[in-house]
RNA sequence: GCGCCAGUAGCUCAGUUGGAUAGAGCAACGGACUUCUAAUCCGUAGGCCGAGGGUUCGAAUCCUUCCUGGCGCGCCA
């Protein structure tokens, strides 16, 4: 719709140009619509007469009669005013409006896709989080977000690859695989004296005890093999505990990218080597260096330390180097927050490798502040004072847990009060979305019990919809893949669950003041067509999220 | 000290990428169930968009300086 608009004013544009009524030669850029605030203002808006009035040097309102009287006649449009400084205000005609309906439902779960993206390879890379616990509140906030911004993508017509990367190397697994053989021992009848840093929480004992349960007792069995075989055990369970959780959250991934197998498949040395031919890496003091000051980062980062370990930053280099080798047009990378200050440093590392510096977006999740009636929940790993996101999400329910996270743009803190949520469970905002779509569906059933068969494509009495209601809730369905596309392109999921709470309260104002069944029957089988439309629509945006759409509540 | 994010109604947050009179939800107050599901709807009230300066036809939005809150600033992971 917009971009029919769109085409009529490049015309009349170019009109202007060749006849001389414009004549500065000095063409706009794209030409902006919008959608007006106050609805007296028309369906479109432009400001192009505006923009056009520097370079032609003429006043707006001049350049704007010039572009009307261009556009005189033009079928889509019922009125075209000029209005305020100098904007134009498009009215369309309602038929254009109607015939969305028809789109809709011939489109049906497909309505709102796209095909802007042109199949561009993302990979977005989400969670990951260590394999040395259950998840947590936080991570669930970073898992919904990478889910929905992979499937906004999706629907935008990119192909995307969601992505987990273990980190199973490195001195975090070194403890757990000591923390496991620690209380392993401890069931054994050994004393131990349990060390400060070591993980603390009571899963660490009943790893301990599975262990013991599934393979012999590593008695015997030198120090440095019996830590190794109790990481490895620990990295295996708790990742089949983090799958099951997510996968109850309704997230899965198409892959699970080992940081242990970049290493066992000489990787690491291979991408650094790269670094190191290109001029990028340097020696001192016994370590190698990236030269990261040389694109923007403050500092130069460590990649292999002065004892011949490697940092973690080399293994994340060596695995986003590895990322486009596989392919990927752009990479995003799902973080938390309190990881910002390592951005510069991966940013730095691609553009030395000749990458622009969108190829690389990262997306920071602000924290969760997690409450309970309104006091913080403090919660720590060691201290095994923490509630999992398997916890809340049984607690709080799946659908009104990921609403909850997607309601707000992931860059802003989040306090997330356990009680309050499930207290508000009954108006929460989610179900007031559900509601409606199970409001049509009880529609539905009644017209079935009356005989009344939905109507197929085009096959109903468009004048049966004069309301103002009605044609407002048909341009609310017309502005849905806009949406979608302005979200995958800003990485905004956010603004699908503002478009739905925007269209459920259209269509529960519209309920109350109309009947859909009426006595007349054109006029109930145009309805139905109308509020079924709603209803793929409230569907397509609910299930793009991950969220239920209930046939009754 | 330096950097990142935020500051909009009493509370929680949107704000179509610089547009016209800044919007929702909750909380408050007043109404609507004999009618396709009241988990709903209608109405009232609520604002110096953190503060100052700048950019222009036009700023919550952009630039700048401050203020407040959160988070970072390792040869840790």
């Amino acid at each position: 719709m917009k971009e029919q608009l769109r085409q009529a004013i490049q015309t009349a544009l170019k009109q202007c140009y060749s006849d001389g009524t414009l004549d500065s030669g000095e063409r706009p850029g794209e030409i902006q619509l919008e959608i007006p605030k106050n609805a007296d203002h028309g369906d479109f808006s432009t400001n192009l007469a505006m923009m056009l009035a520097k370079p032609e040097r003429k006043p707006p309102r001049k350049i704007a009669e010039a572009l009307v009287a261009a556009l005189e006649g033009n079928p889509l449009c019922d009125k075209i005013e000029i209005a305020g400084p100098g904007f134009i205000n498009f009215r369309l005609a309602a038929t254009c409006w109607y015939e969305v309906l028809d789109r809709v439902v011939e489109q049906g779960s497909t309505y709102g896709r796209s095909d802007v993206g042109h199949g561009t390879k993302i990979q977005v890379e989400f969670v990951s989080a260590n394999p040395t616990g259950p998840l947590h509140i936080g991570h669930g906030r970073g898992a919904v977000v990478g889910d929905a911004v992979a499937a906004v993508l999706q629907a935008a017509g990119f192909e995307v690859q969601r992505e987990y990367y273990i980190n199973d190397a490195g001195n975090q697994i070194q403890t757990l695989g000591r923390s496991i053989l620690l209380r392993l021992r401890e069931l054994q009848g050994e004393k131990i004296d349990f060390p400060e840093d070591g993980y603390q929480a009571p899963y660490v004992t009943e790893l301990a005890a599975q262990y013991r349960a599934e393979h012999d007792e590593l008695i015997g069995v030198a120090e440095e093999e019996a830590i190794e075989r109790c990481a490895r055990f620990g990295i295996k369970e708790i990742l089949k505990w983090i799958e099951a959780d997510l996968k109850d959250f309704g997230i899965e991934f198409d892959n699970w990218y080992s940081e242990k197998s970049l290493y066992d498949r000489d990787m690491v040395d291979q991408e650094l080597k790269k670094l190191a031919d290109k001029g990028l890496s340097f020696e001192q003091d016994d370590a190698l260096w990236l030269r990261t000051t040389e694109f923007g980062d403050d500092k130069d980062r460590v990649l292999i330390k002065s004892d011949g370990s490697y940092t973690y930053f080399a293994s994340d280099v060596a695995y986003h180097m590895e990322k486009f080798d596989r392919g990927f047009d752009r990479v995003i990378d799902v973080w938390g927050a309190d990881h910002h200050g390592y951005i510069p440093r991966m940013k730095a590392m691609l553009s030395g490798l000749g990458h622009a510096p969108e190829d690389l977006e990262v997306l920071l999740i602000q924290m969760v502040n997690l409450l309970r009636d309104g006091k913080p929940y403090i919660m720590g790993k060691r201290s095994g004072n923490f509630i999992t996101l398997k916890d809340v999400v049984g607690e709080v329910g799946r659908d009104a847990c990921r609403f909850f996270f997607l309601m707000r743009r992931c860059d802003s803190q989040l306090d997330f009060d356990l009680e309050l949520a499930k207290q508000q469970s009954s108006d929460n905002p989610v179900y007031y979305v559900q509601y409606a779509h199970a409001r049509v569906c009880s529609i539905n059933r009644n017209a079935a019990e009356a005989g009344i068969v939905l109507p197929e494509k085009g096959k109903i009495d468009y004048s049966c919809l004069e309301l103002a209601d009605e044609l407002a809730l048909v341009k609310q369905l017309a502005r849905y893949p806009e949406t979608v596309v302005n979200a995958a392109l800003n990485y905004e999921p956010h603004r699908v669950i503002f478009y739905l709470q925007d269209l459920a309260a259209q269509f529960h104002s519209y309920y109350n003041r109309h009947r859909v069944l009426v006595d007349d029957t054109a006029t109930s089988l145009a309805r139905l067509y109308l509020v079924n439309s709603v209803r793929i629509v409230l569907a397509n945006a609910l299930s793009l999220l991950g969220l239920s759409a209930p046939d009754r509540m």
